[in-house]
DNA sequence: GTGAAAGCGCTAACAG
DNA sequence: CTGTTAGCGCTTTCAC
């Protein structure tokens, strides 16, 4: 059942064997065909232990996420899963299962025993001890989404996106403009909220115009928490009236517009605002950033990256540094304006 | 760097640091404190496949996926990894790729590997090749989700979950409901579609109840294709307004409720309700299959399974196997209502 | 409680 | 173009 098998089944050598099945050169055609098929009717099964063990290659690499269940994670993953796929090599996932799931045994237990020749953290900020074992490894390592002390990554300019955002709604003619972001109790990477914020913050600013601090609300990256922000924006539920809307009170003191610092806490304000009886754009400018399906398929206007993208740049980056390349820079993972339903000029 | 290395620095054998490093019996309560000691000051990494190729065991087991940014290949992902880390296994993410990514290399070149010592298969159903191939490795196998031909398998009833669906709609007097299901292209179990339709119909037609083809939809199992189905259904856009609802004539060919073969799409029919100016319940019912987040948050009646439970519960049963245990036969998961505020009684 | 030796299945020089 | 010879780093009898 191993190589050797197939070496006295054919009357080859092992290393012809080996050679042959690699498909090397210097290996004749027939002497390829013939290995090959006496491997098909051995049902030989190549083993990468072995093939790692000699080589010092496993042809793997890692991807650590904080959570799975969340779009940007899934979707870096399926970039980082292609271009493996490409270069064939496997993917082993590390998933650190949040906040309860014991970081430090996932650390010490699978990452660090060269299953893999190189690692991909998905968002990710590692505290000094977690970096200091991972450079036992000697593997090329490098960080999607979110700045890394002391590790390459790859990822949108934080502060540019939610700047983006306040830049269109500005150019709309707003001036009353609430934001909601907020730390991600799941793990994600604590620089992100608070760059998009600031990012948000400083462009208000610099357009001139102030906002209240009950205006910077915390959605958690989550539906569920941008519907809460929502309705703590617009009043709560109205009921399941569809009315002209809340009282004059309330519409005073309502911004005008909203940047939300994911699509999916756009998407649970966009329903607070329907909830609250508020027509979007009319009497209200909703704006997310990420690029989220549903986004699309409900029209909002979005600052959208390309996690994909950023996934497949990111395996192709440690590929080559595996394969022998020196590191090379990374440009910033670009992020642009997609204008649909849910902006529009302010009321009156 | 090696287990040699820390051998002859604490003046030991390569057997006794290896049985001290693993914490077996029959050494030492001093030997290993000193090993583990020594091991952590050289920095001391093991590797995998040497231990690997010596025991035959990769401590690792592989999960296939036909794509991965899918609510229940996450959810159940999620559940094989956490079962997983437990027992301090790795996990090999096989991604094929939907439609588009040849799955045949994907199969050779890696699954068949020996990295793994057992495959979980999300929802696929495998062509006799391919299941004869992955044969040759001899390791346990499972499907979660839809029945597999000559694999074992774990997952709902699919004909039951449409068919509570439809006990609850008729229960509260519907007698005109319609159906949104559909293939799901990014090659899902070809089964599922079939069965939670099938149960549909005939739960329909035992409760005495009539479905016109017209009222079987395609939703492609998507937020989009079920925004698109309750398009169809409710007439299309019917503008910004919120007035009373289409003409009459619309009016009598709409049904009163209907039933969507996930949650996603019911998500879309939902938005199709509110662009049609339809309330939901008052003007018509809709139930999905599931249990998503979203759902939950919108308020969505359902038929909740728990993909998650599904991963626990199958990681468990091929680590079983691998370990030594016999394949243990496995219950259908649990699916049941979860009645929140989409469904209700037929209007007049 | 510890050591010596054999090998897991493959690759990689080095010869021919 | 093919064969020979050593290992890769660990586990595992079998002795002691």
């Amino acid at each position: 059942m191993g190589i050797q098998e197939i070496a006295t089944v054919t009357g080859l050598s092992k290393s012809t064997v080996s050679r042959a099945l690699r498909g090397m050169e210097n290996v004749a055609e027939t002497t390829i065909d013939e290995v090959r098929r006496v491997a098909d009717e051995l049902g030989y099964v190549p083993s990468s232990a072995a093939a790692g063990l000699a080589t010092g290659r496993q042809r793997a690499v890692g991807v650590v996420v904080p959570v799975i269940d969340r779009w940007f994670y899934v979707k870096a993953l399926g970039g980082v899963d292609a271009e493996l796929r490409r270069a064939g090599y496997d993917l082993v996932l590390y998933n650190l299962g949040g906040p309860g799931g014991d970081r430090d045994r996932a650390f010490r237990r699978s990452m660090l025993r060269h299953r893999v020749d190189a690692l991909v953290l998905l968002s990710l900020v590692l505290d000094a001890t977690e970096r200091a074992e991972l450079e036992l490894t000697r593997h090329p390592m490098i960080v999607i989404g979110g700045p890394a002390p002391g590790l390459r990554n790859i990822g949108v300019d934080d502060r540019a996106v939610t700047r983006i955002a306040v830049d269109h709604l500005c150019g709309l003619g707003h001036r009353r403009v609430a934001y909601v972001g907020g730390q991600d109790e799941a793990g994600m990477n604590v620089a992100v909220p608070h760059l998009r914020r600031d990012g948000f913050v400083d462009a208000m600013r610099a357009a001139g115009h102030a906002v209240p601090d009950r205006w910077l609300l915390d959605g958690r990256f989550s539906f569920a928490g941008g519907l809460a922000a929502g309705n703590a924006l617009f009043g709560g539920h109205a009921g399941a009236g569809a009315g002209a809307g809340a009282g004059a009170g309330a519409r005073l003191d309502r911004p005008t517009a909203v940047v939300c610092a994911s699509d999916e806490m756009a998407l649970g304000v966009l329903l607070a605002a329907a909830q609250a009886g508020l027509s979007v754009p009319a009497d209200v400018s909703v704006i997310g950033i990420d690029g989220h399906e549903y986004g699309a398929t409900v029209g909002l206007t979005t600052v959208a990256q390309d996690p994909e993208a950023q996934g497949r740049a990111a395996a192709r980056a440690v590929l080559a540094e595996v394969e022998g390349g020196a590191a090379v820079a990374i440009a910033a993972a670009p992020a642009h304006l997609v204008v649909r339903g849910t902006t529009g000029p302010p009321p009156g």
